[in-house]
DNA sequence: TGAATATATGAACAATTATTCACATATTCA
DNA sequence: TGAATATGTGAATAATTGTTCATATATTCA
């Protein structure tokens, strides 16, 4: 049974601990997913937009001046944000205004800082 | 002054919303460092060490064992968590033992979780 | 309708990065 | 001391990814 778990060609310094992790370990998909997420956050762009829109809803054009990028970078990136579900958006004739979509990227962004400002 | 500021090739849509934003917006170091930061939990295999970690103290073997990984894959990838100050270590003869270093982990890697979930 | 503007997108390029492999270092113990 | 074991590390490779550029789409308004 232990076969089936544990990777034979690795010497194992503590047997019960490692399948004990093993067990309590989350599934493959949601730590994919996690990274992925976490991924989303792990670019000074996005970062940036995020940041802005902390403040405000703001549309691609005031984004990219904030941001000192292109609309057409800032567009990119504000689709991988929406693909994470950490933005939504509504149009407004020809402009679209993006915003923050719940409370979760605030409080992914404050722990990131307390842990930064720590150290 | 607002020259100096505001990026004068793109069309601005709301000239006093975007001069607020640009005032109020972190430095770009903290924004640098935050983007650094997620970037380390941005990565399927950091977080399988992360999620180890969460539930017991390992050695490098133990965690290549528990991730499906080879310990020199696995001591690349603590060097990277150590770093950023997310684990720390102790040596006990041959072996050296990881663990996390703070509470800002397991609650960065909870709100991320909270916002899988919920999606 | 047609010009002007805001945003979106596909392809290409450059840069970053995770893993592998070979090997180095450190420690134990016979 | 010397073999065995655990971990660390540098270089190379493969894969991922952010930005740019050209262009497409959508909307307004004269």
């Amino acid at each position: 049974m232990n076969e089936e778990i544990l990777n034979e060609d690795i010497q194992i310094v503590d047997e019960e601990k490692v399948l004990k992790v093993k067990e309590t370990l989350p599934n493959d998909e949601l730590i994919f997913d996690l990274a992925e997420l976490f991924k989303v956050f792990g670019d000074s762009t996005r970062m940036k937009i995020i940041c802005a829109l902390l403040e405000e809803e703001l549309c691609v054009g005031d984004i990219a001046c904030i941001t000192n990028s292109t609309p057409s970078a800032i567009s990119h990136q504000l689709r991988v944000l929406k693909q994470s579900k950490l933005v939504k958006y509504r149009k407004e004739g020809k402009v679209v205004y993006y915003s923050l979509d719940d409370d979760h990227v605030k409080e992914i962004f404050e722990k990131g800082r307390e842990h930064i400002e720590e150290v």
